[in-house]
DNA sequence: CGCAGCGTTGAGGCCAATCAATCTCAGTGG
DNA sequence: CCACTGAGATTGATTGGCCTCAACGCTGCG
């Protein structure tokens, strides 16, 4: 939770860059750039943020992964969301007073706090971005209703696979997948989390998903195997993502 | 879907208002009601835009209910969300080209569409505008995380009793609701739909609340008997809802 | 009157939860 | 170098919630 090296908007910049409709101005990027950020380490489970919080400014994701969640009185944990670098989990927080979800670091990470009225000041001075914000929030929105899908509708097995599909492309739009894979740290706890699971069952899958020969998530890395098989095994169709490119 | 009578945009003024964090001026109130607003009814199970589609104009919910719906390969067929006179429910095709679901009239329901040229030179003649819109958008968002936790982490029982109790209070905040009982014109396969159940499974689950004393749903409408237990058996806290006023 | 759509109920089966034990493995410290 | 520890992964046995299949009742309507 540390002050650290001044904090660099680099991913922030690079998503919106391809999340927005338009080419960004130069004076557009140094605004982004010119952002007073204050940036914090978090390491892997802390909370950055909580439910009923009243935040007074939002955070970006410089790097590592942070997860969206809600908790029943009975103690289950829906994770609702995973947040690349460059994302906005709590951009909401500007427009909607209390905050309704938690936010945890799922890896250890990097944030950039940003105070509100500096998020004002630059949709004030450059109104072009208020359209490429709201689109990034609308983006998770979409994000959300394809996870309703896969919790209501799909079962563990295409649920599990579909979940891999999304994270892959998305790590992939960031650059951070090699060779068919991908640094992806999550426990099957913290998987069963977001799956609707419980770990126990994550792990059959697993190991069903391997035996298929689709996918391995092993240590701390998830390879997929067989992209075309995995696709269709979980009805995966990124257009729910809204790239803009390809992810390469 | 025939074109009638002169739309009128009262039910949008209403919603924006009790979305606004800020009294409307009457500038702002003349803006919207000037909207050019092209109605057109549609008859229940009709849809009124489907995934893919690349829609030129939103709409707004003039009377009646409108769900949001996707559906997997197999035909299962997941509700993320109901929409209330006020709601516009594809408010993100003015951002996001293609649609990434489909919208179906649950009820008869008339609708209101506007050019998203229209919408777009509303926002820039009235700016402070777009912040309710884009909170109205972000309160959907926040529907649908609540909505994610019903379907991954609470059993049928509650799941249904948390459907009710969003759906009783969100149309006790339009005045749709009288004596306890609001108009719900729900097939029991409409309802798993959206509970992500079978119908044959709702039916049982109703059947248990019924006899609970909570709430029944006969014919179309539903009434709650029990507020308090019904919102214990549901964990509910409206709080995600963002109301800006106790609804009366 | 008879069909069609919806609601209701029962029987049986399956997917995933639960309970519980064991295994692996990276740390840690003696 | 190895015993010890604790978190996470793996596996088996059993249970239970929800699904599937199927039949029947009700009600509105052409």
């Amino acid at each position: 939770m540390a002050e650290t090296i001044p904090p660099n908007a680099q991913p922030l910049i690079r998503r919106i860059e391809s999340i927005a409709l338009f080419e960004l101005h130069d004076a557009e990027r140094v605004a982004l750039a010119a952002l007073p950020m204050q940036s914090a380490d978090f390491s892997a489970r802390q909370d950055i943020a909580t439910e009923h919080d009243r935040p007074s400014r939002s955070f970006t994701v410089l790097s590592g992964i942070v997860a969206t969640y809600k908790t029943t009185r009975a103690g289950g944990r829906q994770v609702m969301a995973y947040h690349v670098p460059g994302d906005v989990p709590d951009f909401q927080s500007l427009h909607l007073e209390v905050l309704d979800f938690s936010l945890a670091a799922v890896t250890p990470c990097r944030v950039g706090f940003v105070r509100h009225e500096a998020v004002r000041s630059l949709l004030e001075a450059q109104p072009r971005l208020v359209g490429a914000f709201w689109r990034a929030t609308l983006i998770n929105a979409a994000l959300s209703r394809e996870w309703m899908l896969n919790l209501g509708r799909r079962d563990a097995y295409a649920r599990t696979a579909h979940l891999f599909c999304e994270l892959f492309t998305r790590l992939q739009a960031v650059g951070l997948v090699h060779d068919h894979t991908c640094a992806l740290p999550l426990t099957q706890l913290e998987l069963s989390d977001a799956l609707g699971l419980t770990s126990v069952h994550v792990n059959r899958v697993l190991k069903d998903l391997r035996g298929a020969g689709l996918v391995t998530l092993s240590g701390k890395n998830l390879t997929v195997h067989d992209w075309e098989r995995l696709k269709a095994a979980a009805e995966f169709d990124p257009t729910y993502l809204h790239l803009r490119r390809k992810a390469g």
